[in-house]
DNA sequence: TGTACATCAGTGAACGCGCGTTCACTGATGTAC
DNA sequence: TGTACATCAGTGAACGCGCGTTCACTGATGTAC
């Protein structure tokens, strides 16, 4: 009934914090269904049986790692969004912040992409529901826009999963380029990025 | 120097594309990097050995199979471009072929899908280098239509990728959908691609 | 506060299993004359 | 066409290895009185 944490409590998060960090750095390399338990386990600094007081198995684990890494991204989108100023800037800043956020976290970007359709059921599912809440919190954020006048829910939501989906492409681009080609493949971005928003600006144009 | 195959090659051959067909197979339920050698040569019923005389290990088999897979994908795409006729036709043309290449071979693109950025960096390259070829061919037959008057071909080569992503995209989306939901998916691919072409022909509209 | 017992995170030995790779081989196919 | 030899795709036995999982355990932490 207490509410600080036990020592007991602590040290067990502690440990799998390090099984959940120990993966992500192995996968830098390497796919989850080829990663094995003890393998883990070894770069976590704990006994192969040590894992099972934490994950039934690896694709256990693998949904633990995708609710960490996805879910601290919550938020970071409707605050690019909110943002007011000339579309050019926001979208700008927009590639910036993903620019940033791979440069920063290399290993969960790359997990993501790889995992979104890996070999692992589970894993996928817990991305793929994820990412639909991504696509569901752009369409909230557009939905205030002056631009989105007239716009239908179900447009809203394919325009959201659209900006979703091409993020995901643009994390997954920058991490397979080299440092020198990072300015490239932002550039693309961005010139996809301000196609796409052209197409937006023009939706309604003509119902005929 | 006989221009006819001899025996010996031919049944080579034949063994050669029943380890590719069984591991094509296999690849439906798992990724490149979990998948066994002599898991494959149980399933195409040779020994393991036998392996050795077509590749080297899985991976040079990964190559060989995005090779065929994609390869056998080249003009298609050149195809639906040089229909003439209303662009929503044309959109919806586009869509079909997809949805039909999809449910004909769900193999083929689960495979090209999951390892596009899988755990295995040849077959990573692979693909990447395919699909870099297919929006060079998208761009080409882009730039003979009237509507890219006045596009550089640095942006042609951007809206080619745009378009391959999304081709990418729905096809995965498409083999992650149940039957019952192919129809929005291919619904959704619609007005997405009906969104990118909108913005394709307000690209130039103000140079400012 | 002190004591006696319960809990449970992490240990370490043991298991059976399938893996990738090696090697010497077989026998059908190919080639030279 | 027939013969003698070379090639080489596929075989089958054997190897050492790391895997996931089980089990009984230890000892620090937690709890009840």
């Amino acid at each position: 009934m207490s509410h600080t944490a036990g020592i007991r409590q602590t040290q067990k998060l502690k440990t799998r914090q390090s099984l959940l960090d120990a993966a992500l750095g192995l996968l830098e390399h390497q796919s989850l269904s080829s990663l094995g338990l003890r393998e883990v386990t070894r770069a976590a600094g704990v006994t192969p049986t040590a894992f099972y007081r934490h994950f039934d198995d690896i694709a256990a684990l693998g949904v633990a790692l995708v609710e960490q890494t996805l879910g601290s991204l919550h938020g970071m989108i409707g605050a690019i969004l909110a943002e007011t100023g000339d579309s050019e800037v926001r979208l700008d800043r927009s590639v910036g912040l993903i620019t940033r956020h791979v440069r920063e976290q290399p290993a969960h970007f790359r997990f993501i992409a790889r995992e979104q359709h890996g070999g692992v059921g589970p894993v996928r599912e817990a991305i793929a529901s994820q990412l639909r809440l991504f696509a569901q919190e752009v369409a909230a954020a557009l939905a205030g826009e002056p631009e989105s006048r007239g716009w239908s829910e179900e447009d809203l939501l394919m325009l959201g999963g659209l900006y979703v989906d091409h993020m995901v492409i643009t994390a997954s681009a920058m991490l397979d380029a080299g440092p020198d080609d990072g300015r490239t493949v932002a550039e693309v971005a961005r010139r996809r990025l301000r196609l796409v928003t052209l197409g937006r600006l023009h939706w309604l144009d003509d119902a005929s």
